[in-house]
DNA sequence: ATGATCTTCTATGTATACATAAGGGAACCA
DNA sequence: TGGTTCCCTTATGTATACATAGAAGATCAT
């Protein structure tokens, strides 16, 4: 076999809790992956151990692995950490781009207004996404990054993005326009700023969500 | 036995590193860990597992684990993204600390100073941990304190503290009390920036050494 | 009937066995 | 002498076997 077994699994159990079949509280034991893969034991295992060090399950000695679930209290910690994050992002990317580059920011940007005109969460989303990794790339940062992708992928587990509201994908375009603007005059500061504001604002919407169904089952 | 096996191998491991007794490119093979730890393989595997989860060590399929190095470029990212969280937490201790946490953060910088006047880096080192302590238990956010705790290890295995060098101890000092005043008047913008520029000045030393490490041995 | 204690049973933690891929060395050829 | 190929060794990846801690259930006493 090429690839890594347990790897694998870890992707699979992964894609399970971010498609909801799998939910923060349920309980994986490792006979049953290992039955439903047809592996042994063994990589199964691997895997959990592997998603317990990256927070996506917690482990108890004796008692299996249980799909990590998020207080609100974690859930505002994680919007606080990606909000300085992706700020610091906007603020390198701010002082590294290239002329080029920060002129293809601004296209990928207008190429978003079509799926805004049209409300396309889907489509939007994508653009967006392509948005946020062109600032990933121009602040010349990997670790940083990748400290991005981990959290956001840990976020997304636990909701829908904040952009499937209308009012919520507006204001976002508008908010990138400003980003935008500032990285491409080079304002450091402001991009900063402006990123810090436009990350808060979806961002609440996630913690609310995460404080909302906290509170309907305590 | 009470305690995960491989959780103590881990522990052990980066001890080893962060000790100088395992230096980045080493190889670390199963067969060994497990006879020096007289357990099986089993258990030394999957301390490597976690390791490797945490970017401790890179783990090649079918060959190995060996323990990562730092290329100049990594280690300027994590200086990076270090400046950007403890920026973060610096800013919302200001917010959010009490008066009472604020007296407390002020006396604690005030019993570092015998240390400065003695030039006596082991105990400053000392207070300066549980100064900034202080401001992650201000900042009310755990996710962003455990951020930076594994941001901080990591960094830890390449580096001694810059604040061997008595010039940086002083500077720092005097860095402390500026981050303190802003802190104590609920600035929230100057405490970021205050904390930020604490950072970046030691964790250049940092990414200098790095730097040069690498130019010596290509 | 309720609680406590004991027993049983299951799933985890560890050890061991087996399969296989990668690397190294030897031999052979050019 | 240099290079290529083949084989062998060794360490990783996976499977299986065994030990044991906890949980669940049953039984008994109050």
């Amino acid at each position: 076999m090429r690839v890594r077994t347990s790897e694998a699994l870890r992707r699979e159990i992964e894609d399970d809790i971010e498609h909801g079949r799998l939910s923060p509280g349920d309980k994986l034991d490792e006979q049953t992956l290992a039955e439903r893969f047809e592996v042994s034991r063994t990589p199964a295992r691997e895997a959990l151990l592997q998603l317990a060090a990256a927070g996506i399950v917690r482990l108890v000695p004796r008692q299996g692995a249980v799909v990590s679930s998020v207080s609100p209290q974690l859930a505002i910690g994680m919007v606080e950490v990606l909000t300085a994050l992706e700020a610091e992002a906007a603020g390198l990317a701010a002082r590294r781009m290239t002329s080029i580059e920060k002129a293809q920011l601004a296209k990928l940007h207008l190429a978003s207004q079509a799926a805004v005109k049209r409300l396309d969460s889907p489509a939007y989303i994508k653009n967006n996404a392509a948005f946020h990794a062109a600032i990933y790339d121009g602040a010349r940062n990997e670790f940083l990054a990748e400290q991005i992708r981990t959290t956001r992928l840990r976020m997304r587990f636990y909701h829908r993005s904040s952009l499937y509201q209308p009012a919520r994908l507006k204001a976002s375009f508008q908010e990138h326009a400003r980003v935008t603007e500032a990285i491409k005059s080079g304002d450091e500061a402001l991009a900063q700023q402006l990123m810090r504001d436009h990350i808060l604002f979806g961002g609440r919407v996630f913690a609310d969500l995460i404080a909302n169904l906290t509170n309907r089952k305590p």
